[in-house]
Parts: C-alpha cells; structure tokens; sequence
DNA sequence: GATTTAATAT
DNA sequence: CATATTAAAT
C-alpha cells in the first residue's frame, strides 16, 4: 500500500474532485421510510407508480443490480466454472470519497448513533452491507484513537497530523487522512462529553450524488470491467459504479433560500464545505427510525 | 514475506 | 453492536 505507488493520487484524480457530483448529505439525511411517511413526491422521480419507493435493502436477489459489481462474464476460454449464482462479494475497496461518507454520516449522527446500521443507512450507499460499514467503523475508531494519543499536546489545536508535521501516524496512510475527522471525534469526553450538535452544519449545495461501491479489481485473473473505452492496460479503470437510488426530497415545509453567497464552493476543497459554510440545512435530523 | 485492509467469527 | 481473529490483497 504505501509503496510508492508514484503517485497515489493519480488514481484519486478519478475518484477525488473529479467530476463527482458533491453530495450535501443533509438534504439526503431525509429518509425515504419518512420521506414516504410524509407522503412527499419525489421531485426526483416523479413516478406516480410507487413500485417500491426504495427500500435501502441492499443486495438483493439479483447480483446484477446495476449497482453491484458487474461482472462481465467473459468465457471464451471454455473454462466455464464461473460461479454464476454464487455471490461471492468480491473484496470492498474503500475509495476516499466513499469513505468521506462515512466519516460525515458518522459526523452527522454523532457518535452516538454512529452505530453501523445507522451509518449504513445515512450513507445509502448501494452495495454497501452493514458488515462492511462495521468493519470499517472499527477500523476508523482505532484510527481516532491512536490520534487521541498522539495529539495531545495541550495546545488547542484539534488538528493533528496535518499541519504539525511531525510524522504522527505511520500507521495511516493516505485513506484517513484524506478525511476530516470532525474533531470531536478526536477528544472523547471533554467538557461536553455527550449530545451536542443537534445537526452539523454541512454543506447546503443541493447536489445530487451517485455513489457506488467499489470492489478490488485486480487480483491476478479477474474479470475484466468493461470500462468506457478504458484499455485494460496501461491505464487505470475508474472505480466507480453509481446507481441511480438516491432520491433527494428536498421539498420540505421550509424550503432553503440560500441566497447567501455560497458560491464558489467547489474549488479544491472539493466537499471541504463539510462544516463552515454560512448556511444551514432543513431541521431534519434522523433520530430514530427503523 | 510483511504489512495493510476488509471479512468473518465470537 | 463491539471486538477479535482470520483471510485476502498489496
């Protein structure tokens, strides 16, 4: 992994501020199961036929759901003991941006709903299992541990490893990093050791957003992910699979007029926005559902 | 072969 | 749901 890979963000440069479109988060804390409750058309898909209004089951029967990995069955050699029906997920690659979800779903819910399901669930990430978010989340806790102990120099700065640049974490590479961790995350119990932030600020730019899952894609003989006219050689393939389920309710009693100036968003900072940017949200919050 | 990372088992 | 252990991948 951290072999100098050269340049690691050669790949990020597919998956970074490219062309993803930023995701509030807010506007999609609204849940469809409440969104439904409230009988709210989707503005989205104004689709009379409430076939099924999407439930955030994942994986369903169907391996192909758009969304999964598809695999391109590609036999030509007469091997034939591709395992059709067998769903072998193959291994979860958490992409930065996939993984900002996460941290901001967990920012948002606050630690203490930022329990796997709910997580899971706040992402709406297709393909996305609650095993894989769990698994992540302890690794991400670990993660923030170790930088509780390393970054308690007294001075108020939260911020650890970024500016100091001491070298803090050998253990991180380049995933966690990427992500800011909302700072109390950070400090457990400090002063206001539980609720607090009823609803982070976040970024108000009603963006729509695709996310997808990502699976490994290279391991020795694998299928070959029929990309876009991408070369299975020489170059790299985009790790992104977007599904089209994310709906965004964003007709609520009180609509947002951010005629505040929060232009100029998108820059570099790419969903950097994520907390200090003028305007607020809807007063949606999640508390509890399911 | 070691380290890292996700999956799986407890 | 949290933690520990195992498995896969790099």
């Amino acid at each position: 992994m951290r072999e100098e890979d050269s340049n690691w963000f050669a790949k990020w440069e597919e998956e970074l501020p490219k062309p993803e479109e930023l995701m509030p988060l807010s506007q999609t804390l609204i849940t469809p199961d409440l969104a439904i409750a409230f009988d709210i058309p989707n503005p989205t898909s104004p689709n009379p036929q409430s076939k099924q209004q999407q439930t955030p089951h994942v994986q369903s029967s169907q391996p192909n759901s758009s969304a999964e990995f598809e695999s391109t069955e590609l036999n030509g050699g007469g091997g034939g003991d591709e395992p059709a029906r067998t769903l072998k997920r193959p291994r979860l690659v958490w992409t930065p941006q996939l993984h900002k979800r996460f941290v901001d779903a967990v920012a948002h819910l606050g630690i203490k709903n930022a329990v796997p399901k709910t997580i899971m669930q706040l992402m709406s990430v297709d393909g996305l299992t609650r095993e894989n978010v769990a698994s992540h989340l302890q690794k991400y806790r670990l993660y923030l541990k170790r930088m509780q102990g390393l970054s308690n120099s007294g001075s108020g700065g939260s911020n650890a490893q970024s500016l100091s640049g001491a070298g803090v974490d050998p253990a991180m590479d380049n995933l966690f990093a990427s992500s800011p961790v909302p700072a109390h995350f950070l400090h457990p119990g400090r002063g206001n050791s539980d609720h607090f932030m009823p609803f982070v600020p976040v970024t108000p730019m009603p963006h729509h957003h695709h996310m997808g899952v990502v699976v490994g894609h290279h391991p020795q003989v694998q299928q070959q992910y029929r990309q876009f006219g991408s070369p299975a050689n020489g170059h790299f393939e985009h790790p992104f699979l977007s599904r089209q389920s994310q709906q965004q309710v964003q007709r609520m009693g009180t609509s947002v007029h951010n005629g505040s100036p929060v232009v100029s968003s998108y820059v570099e900072d790419v969903d950097s926005a994520t907390a200090v940017n003028g305007r607020k949200v809807l007063t949606l919050f999640p508390t509890g559902e399911d």
